[in-house]
DNA sequence: TCGATTGTCTAGCGGTGCTAGGGTTGGGTC
DNA sequence: GACCCAACCCTAGCACCGCTAGACAATCGA
């Protein structure tokens, strides 16, 4: 029993080395550099050995949104845990929230852009996509106002900030204002 | 001379049949189905004569962005335009950027999406690029609100509504509740 | 020690964007 | 009207992509 235990060890050792060297690689070239011949010959195997763990590409990119999704919730709550009142929570959200995606680029373009082929929006969504959710869900409920649905309210926050990132990412919003955009948008979103 | 002239046109002529061959095969089967080789069939010549017209593949897609976003001013101006009052303004244009994104995707997604070669937010952006934001400007200009800059607050709205296209189209919003959350953000973004 | 199973690799398929080089065609000139 | 030349377009091919079939080696259980 104990080699199988081993050997499966391993395995999931080496799954994990392929997600972190994909995302590796896809952080310092971007997505398009994170090909299965590069990716096969960064972990020192044949691209084929990256099929048994994986159905495809898309599903390595999938395992980094997943991966992505865990952070990006932590992110946020500690910066939300760490502000005083509803006001500054909702800042200190919208501010972690943009800092992680300029910083993990392509760890938020597998959450957001890329197909990665999850689901969302499902009861079948994995835990971590609803776990990311519920961490905006948990400080951004508190300032939706008075007959507003909070998790409709969570929605329109999230596209907004989503909405900042990826224009910002792209080249189409100057990064120089980026502080004050939000403090627009939290000033006039969130009711205190 | 006449004879140049004829030649020049049927250039041009080619050209754009060309863009919107690609534009056409984009909307139906995605951007993915757009390859040089398919593109090339359709339009009845071999792959190389595109690239006399076009660097390659990226400027074709940059084609399409202008293209679009000269509709999509268009869109946005002929909705304001029929619609009374500030707030009601605010709302149709919203609608009716949405509406665009819904309706073509492929040609959103060139805009906004996909990497074209164009040049945002700066001096030498093409003309039809800062036409469509113009538009975008000249109704939420009015709505910005005392002592906060027409510009800035364009781009805050502007990346929500470019939140919530992306995100509902992405499947990571339902869009049942689509004219629920713009409601909302006009509401709330807009100072009437 | 042997057979079977598991694991990995080499090689290759059909596709991609893009380009070099050879023909063919048609206009301008004598 | 015949010729030359330039412009134009196509065939063929490059290196790369995601993915997989089938041969081979290593390891386990009997």
């Amino acid at each position: 029993m104990s080699v199988q235990e081993r050997k499966q060890r391993e395995r999931a050792e080496r799954e994990r080395l392929i997600v972190a060297t994909a995302r590796e690689l896809a952080e310092q070239q971007g997505w398009d550099a994170v090909t299965t011949r590069r990716l096969a010959e960064r972990i020192e195997y044949s691209q084929p050995v990256l099929y048994s763990h994986f159905r495809g590409k898309r599903e390595i990119i999938g395992a980094v949104a997943l991966e992505g999704a865990t952070e990006l919730a932590g992110a946020v709550r500690a910066a939300t845990s760490a502000a005083h009142g509803p006001r500054e929570r909702v800042a200190a959200l919208a501010r972690a929230y943009l800092d992680f995606a300029a910083l993990n680029p392509a760890v938020y373009d597998a959450l957001f852009q890329l197909d990665g082929g999850l689901a969302y929006a499902q009861e079948h969504t994995p835990e971590p996509l609803k776990d990311a959710f519920a961490a905006l869900l948990e400080s951004l409920g508190e300032v939706a106002g008075d007959g507003v649905h909070p998790g409709l309210f969570t929605e329109v926050f999230w596209a907004s900030l989503h909405g900042l990132a990826t224009l910002t990412r792209a080249g189409r919003l100057l990064p120089e204002d980026a502080a004050q955009r939000v403090e627009l948008l939290v000033d006039r979103l969130a009711v205190v």
